[in-house]
DNA sequence: AACAAATTAACCGTTTTGGTCAACGAGGTA
DNA sequence: TACCTCGTTGACCAAAACGGTTAATTTGTT
């Protein structure tokens, strides 16, 4: 890859990523194709050719700098921070949501990403898939104060629960809108205060 | 379309539609390519073009196809003939898992489609969605006997948290596995139990 | 053997594919 | 003016893939 891709301004660099998520969100990668990508970013496919020498190396950047995005978000919103359960929770969700703000099509990508079965990519991908993502996810459980919650409730199905929940809200508000707004902050505030009072002593 | 398509083993047509959903569901309508939903159906792509005169008519064929499956299994497993809540949303879930499991890209072609936005298409898809499957969707709210429920609760919130959350649920099974097993009846009936547990009076 | 129905290989003209390369225009420098 | 770098692009390439057609081949039935 051509290092003077960073030399561009910012907004640019982050146009033609997105384009990139976005198309290769939509299909497979063999159907992705990198004058779509190019379209979609403004700019013309030799352009693109310029700085990522093929289509294999600018899948690969794009994989590495999701998983790289996803933790530094997690992290500037000091989601793990905290011994709150629901604290937790509401960070990491609204880290989340910046992120589908600024880079829309990016979780789209990641899950994808994972299951796609091109040969040649399958290996590189799941190699560090682990390391990287489940892993990041699963710290989680480490500080949290258990002592907040009514003592008939199964923690570990509440944890998964809430997980799928939030993850299934945040996919549909994602469809119809077709990008994040302020407002879904709001309601994913609500959601979280519903659960606390479902789920924690009276 | 050539109607002889339903003289054909009821496998045989179910293994083409699969292979079709699951192609249309993968990539754009543009990039679905009829040579991929042959192979991936186990038929040659003249015997395709044979039964459907193109692409265009094969899509919407899926398209209300699907529409008919959803309302048949709903139908199938009275998922809409019992005045408990949790019931109905038993019946629903295991009914769509059903559904999944015979046709496991209908799901995914079903909330791609309302989306797409070839031109040539959107018209005619959009036009039937509301009135053949949100409406279906909604019905549910009407026969549901409330007075079980604590008073506490927003049970318009809970409505709508519990459909999110095993809408995520399945997604989140049905990637990592790649079809639906058995045991996941199990597992949904007891996530719906730890609902009824939480928002019912005790 | 004969006939119809299911199925396919080979083919068509057109579009798209990943990728290359020479050239363009703007800005700085001598 | 001339020269040089820089981000940028249009034109181009051979090869593959595209939607769709046609003629022939296989298969099952009587």
């Amino acid at each position: 890859m051509n290092e003077k891709f960073f030399n561009l301004p910012l907004d640019k660099q982050q146009r033609i990523i997105n384009a990139a998520y976005e198309v290769f969100s939509m299909n497979t990668y063999k159907k992705a194709s990198m004058a779509d990508i190019a379209d979609a970013g403004g700019i013309s496919k030799s352009l693109l050719f310029h700085y990522f020498k093929n289509k294999k190396e600018l899948y690969m950047f794009l994989w590495t700098e999701a998983l790289k995005a996803v933790k530094k978000r997690i992290a500037e919103y000091l989601a793990l921070e905290t011994s709150d359960f629901f604290e937790m929770l509401y960070r990491s969700m609204i880290a989340k949501c910046s992120l589908m703000k600024d880079c829309p099509y990016l979780s789209a990508f990641l899950l994808r990403a994972y299951y796609d079965t091109t040969p040649d990519l399958a290996r590189d991908v799941q190699q560090n898939y682990y390391e990287n993502y489940v892993l990041s996810q699963n710290i989680t459980f480490d500080k949290i104060d258990y002592s907040i919650f009514r003592d008939d409730i199964d923690l570990k199905m509440m944890y998964t629960e809430i997980f799928y929940a939030i993850d299934g809200y945040m996919l549909s508000k994602f469809r119809v809108g077709q990008r994040m707004t302020d407002e879904m902050e709001n309601e994913i505030g609500i959601l979280i205060n519903f659960w606390k009072k479902a789920y924690t002593e009276r």
